[in-house]
DNA sequence: GCCAACGTTGGC
DNA sequence: GCCAACGTTGGC
């Protein structure tokens, strides 16, 4: 058994929200739609069942990981690409040779406390996440130290991190 | 709504 | 294979 390992997805939640993800049968849905080459091999490549998925709204307010996920099944090929009335056609790729991957994630639970970007950036422990520094990557890793910081401030309540 | 940062495309 | 132009992401 392969060590667990940690990512990031981000989504807007005006689009998909985590809250949408907690509302799908079994809180299981495809990540779908991702169109960006490392994104996408970490998908198809590095992304294992039971690996923890901190989940990230984006254009939202406040821009925050509100909650976290696990990978239920590993990379497989997004057929939305193939689909010309999805959201993200792709005509390069096709069920022959398919260019881009998907996992599925179920959400496990819902953070007491959202963890903002400003929070992040202003966290020593936090503040070298590729959320900070490279913030157009859409699916990304996470070191386990880091997915402990957040899970934890995360799952307590505002009065427990205010003591 | 603006725009900086970044990824992607395509001409050469 | 370089790099300018373009489109998109995403914070502010």
């Amino acid at each position: 058994m392969a060590q667990r390992r940690y990512w990031l997805v981000k989504s807007e939640p005006s689009d998909y929200s985590f809250q949408d993800l907690m509302a799908e049968p079994d809180q299981t849905a495809e990540w779908d739609g991702v169109r960006n080459y490392a994104a996408r091999n970490t998908m198809r490549d590095d992304m294992q069942v039971g690996d923890g998925v901190l989940f990230y709204h984006s254009n939202s307010k406040p821009n925050a990981v509100v909650g976290y996920a696990t990978v239920v099944r590993p990379g497989y090929p997004d057929d939305t690409a193939w689909d010309p009335d999805s959201a993200h056609p792709d005509p390069r790729s096709t069920p022959e040779s398919p260019v881009w991957y998907m996992v599925d994630i179920k959400a496990e639970a819902l953070f007491r406390t959202p963890i903002s970007l400003a929070q992040v950036k202003s966290t020593p422990t936090l503040n070298k996440m590729a959320l900070v520094n490279n913030s157009r990557l859409s699916v990304q890793p996470v070191s386990a130290k880091e997915w402990k910081v957040i899970l934890t401030l995360g799952m307590a309540s505002q009065e427990e991190i205010l003591v």
